[in-house]
DNA sequence: GATGAATGAGTATTCATTCAT
DNA sequence: GATGAATGAATACTCATTCAT
């Protein structure tokens, strides 16, 4: 015990809000965050502001958050285990050996579908350009698992290229993301989130086969 | 009253720079920005910063810039324009009647060099969440011409559905961009600028593929 | 209308804490504080800090001192009452006739092995520029008292010229505590506690020699 | 050349003031730091105030101090400089083989002089226990310092035991910085600068000579 | 009585912008 | 025209103190 002393660790929250008031003041700072974040970006949303709009004093948010960067962090964290959370069946179905042509279509709606809650929030997340080390880093590493769990699934098919899968992967990774968030953002006219997450599948589909045909010849 | 004309002006640098010594100048700052912009992104580089680093003082920044935001929108009309010139070339050739297929490749490794210059000036340019709106709209009208000139290409294809044509074309254009920001910022491990330009075409060209089969089905 | 009992019990504390567990709480904060002044100084110290080392909420803090304050007092009233314990027997012999050059050694020791025991916080207390007037008062006052004795004494020796007697016991006192306060907290290579004692006394001792010669004259 | 750039040292000043506007503007900020830290102590100045009372900007305080630690380090500077400079035609004469005993009374009323232009920025400078790091090497380097030559100075006297050349060296330094420091800032009821620099003089006279009997003995 | 969550005035510092020289 | 000194609103963050539970 006694592990989490002091100054564990820059970024972590200052303490763990064993009373229900506590709770509900972060849950308030962390929702204001997240709204200011998502209208004002992240340096155009200050801490008071967020203090002021989560209805609680800017003390107060400095009791849960040791600074500004750690309610990012949390944020992103939520987000991401939101994200997985809502990936992770899909990705136990590759585990377990169905196709990924029959798993695709899910993904790509569980994706849409995550960033149409808040569009802005996520972009902020992930391509704001100046976010703090910590959560680009930590960014990058889910990222990079999903690149490598891609590639797994795609070498469980032998008509994959070994010396190709993870740049495959990768191309399929980020245009699913790289897709959503634009897509999401600034929707072509007439296109619904529906139509948004068949096209991209679409696109996925074709590419996967385009590349398998290739290695194939 | 030329009450419009002043508030065009807003952002418009101050000054058409006609002689040398002035464009020397303005060409001294726009690079000094440039380099901080990539550097420490918009909100991190401060306008004294890039007066210094330009080898002006800042009262002379001043007068060719009204403020802060003009520096970034000159820079972005720049690279717009570079953007252009190097599409041009290609895109006319699609108005000549070559097909897609034998342009895509050339309009795909145009775009992959522009960003390779200078990738995380083209991020902060492009994906930024707070730039002034006077950016954003002209990025976003820009980008709205592509699709359009784009759909036009399809619909030389008798078989593009012509209901479709727009939202393909915004998923090419999306995917293009999209997939080249974040590959060049990001590069899969051993991925090359030329293995890049041609995975993206191979997915861009699959997709087109799969399109054009699915609405002659 | 008690009024002005009001205000001096603004620095008292709160309670006489008469029941053990109070007075315990009231132990565990003094020793915290001491502890913690000893460490960071006077503003360094946070009065949560204090509370979390002496194991006490911060709102039982406050049940027993008013503010900060109050417990830098009530810590210097406590000091001072050691000192002037350790300090009583000797000059009570001086009451008793003995005279100052046979109890001089060892009023210097007592006030070397005061300050010994936690020479920051003694600075803390008797140097910081900016502490409360009330102790500053108290602090003055005690000083005055220490000179006066110390004047007393000297006009018992006839060989004193009774008009230099206060300035002769002002210039001691202060030699002493200034002498200690500085070798104790910053002791020249190789000195003990014990050769610094020994030096103040030689000190000492030379000067009210010299002054007595010099009246004698 | 092009050596004193950016940030050179965390505590230097920013801008060495080229233009005569600059200068005084660093004047008059020094002048109304030594004010408010002579009134409130280091801690109880603030940047703002010390900018308002100095009748400029706090952007200006900022242009040439990059912090409040450095307006301190600056008047530090200052004081030992001019401090030093009021010592050393006294030093020299110890150099040049006059005896410690005519030189003393004029190093006493030296320092006496010093203390009684700003005595309590003086203590605040020389005795407030929280001071920035650098400023407190700097100031007990040059106590080390002065210990140093007078320790070589008494070593000139072939009566001195050249074992404790040091010891005595710190108490007759510590006791001067000390008395007059104490006196200065609390004098004796009818004292005054003469007076209490002749007394220390004595003081100091009395316990070297003490010491050279002693060590003869 | 005790707890600890909440408060908010106050602090050092930055940076886009203006304007006297 | 150019310079760079000056401006001051705005920002992240602290800490003595209060008060609901």
């Amino acid at each position: 015990m006694a592990a989490t002393r002091a100054d564990d660790r820059k970024l972590a929250p200052r303490k763990t809000a064993k009373q229900t008031r506590a709770q509900l003041t972060v849950e308030a700072i962390l929702e204001a965050a997240a709204e200011l974040f998502e209208r004002y970006g992240y340096a155009g949303a200050t801490t008071n502001r967020i203090a002021e709009r989560a209805g609680v004093s800017i003390g107060s948010l400095y009791q849960y958050f040791p600074n500004k960067d750690a309610i990012l962090v949390a944020l992103t964290h939520r987000h991401l285990t939101d994200g997985m959370a809502a990936l992770a069946p899909q990705l136990e179905r590759l585990d377990r050996g169905e196709p990924w042509d029959a798993v695709l279509p899910d993904v790509v709606e569980a994706m849409v579908e995550m960033h149409a809650v808040a569009p802005m929030l996520h972009r902020s997340l992930f391509e704001e350009t100046r976010l703090p080390k910590e959560v680009r880093d930590e960014l990058e590493a889910l990222e990079d698992a999903l690149v490598e769990l891609t590639a797994q699934a795609l070498l469980a098919d032998p008509t994959t290229d070994p010396d190709d899968a993870r740049l495959i992967a990768a191309v399929v990774v980020n245009a699913i993301e790289g897709l959503t968030h634009r897509l999401v953002l600034r929707p072509p006219a007439g296109a619904t989130p529906e139509s948004i997450a068949h096209e991209i599948t679409t696109l996925i589909r074709a590419y996967l086969i385009a590349r398998r045909v290739d290695s194939a010849a």
